[in-house]
DNA sequence: TCCGTGATGCACT
DNA sequence: GTGCATCACGGAC
């Protein structure tokens, strides 16, 4: 059920944004389980993306993350307040990445209500990164964690969406990132609810 | 529309 | 070591 860790080393990161989507992200927070059906992934392709925490090869404590094997989870604070999850691909020092932008609520969905403090079925309990991982209960405390561990992890159940219900378009809030700002590397499900806004190209 | 909120990275001492 | 501009956002107006 789980995704073994060989998935996450294709190096190959805007197949494996795509390959994701319709896949189950799980967290067991203190024991308890919640876990959606990711439907929306941002690419972020390494060393060359000028969008990238890595660009230009940049090592820090914080990107420190990023040069993990594939597989490894990837959780930073973003504006103060929101807490963005990735999921880091490729191979070791080849700094890959796939940020999970929404889910579909799909299991313990009471537990995301409280954590959001509104109904499951309002989009926004988990429409953008920042709601996403909060109503996963994900913070920095899961960052760097292997992604078949026993605190997050991704399963298949599945969930196929054909080439036609996927979306490619510009990523969002990247636009310090030059000419690269512009690359189609943001997918989505077509007409999913859950997916944050802008939902259209 | 506007702005909170805090870690981070880098230019400076 | 210290200061400060910057930031993969979201929610209250």
């Amino acid at each position: 059920m789980k995704l073994p860790l060989s998935y996450y080393s294709n190096q190959d990161v805007l197949f494996l944004a795509q390959d994701l989507l319709g896949k189950v992200l799980f967290t067991k927070i203190n024991d308890e389980i919640t876990a959606g059906i990711i439907v929306e992934t941002e690419a972020y392709n390494g060393i060359s993306d000028k969008a990238s925490h890595a660009y230009g090869g940049r090592r820090t404590d914080r990107t420190e993350t990023l040069y993990s094997h594939g597989g490894v989870s990837y959780v930073y604070l973003c504006y103060g307040i929101h807490h963005l999850f990735n999921v880091v691909t490729s191979v070791d020092d080849e700094p890959h990445a796939v940020l999970v932008r929404a889910i579909e609520p799909l299991i313990g969905m009471e537990i995301m209500e409280l954590r959001r403090n509104m109904p499951a079925s309002k989009a926004a309990i988990s429409a953008g990164p920042g709601s996403a991982a909060k109503a996963l209960g994900i913070d920095r405390s899961l960052n760097k964690k292997d992604l078949n561990g026993s605190e997050i992890w991704i399963e298949d159940h599945g969930i196929q969406y054909s080439a036609d219900n996927i979306v490619a378009g510009p990523r969002i809030g990247v636009a310090y990132a030059q000419e690269d700002a512009l690359l189609p590397w943001r997918f989505f499900i077509k007409g999913n609810k859950y997916v944050s806004k802008p939902n259209t190209i």
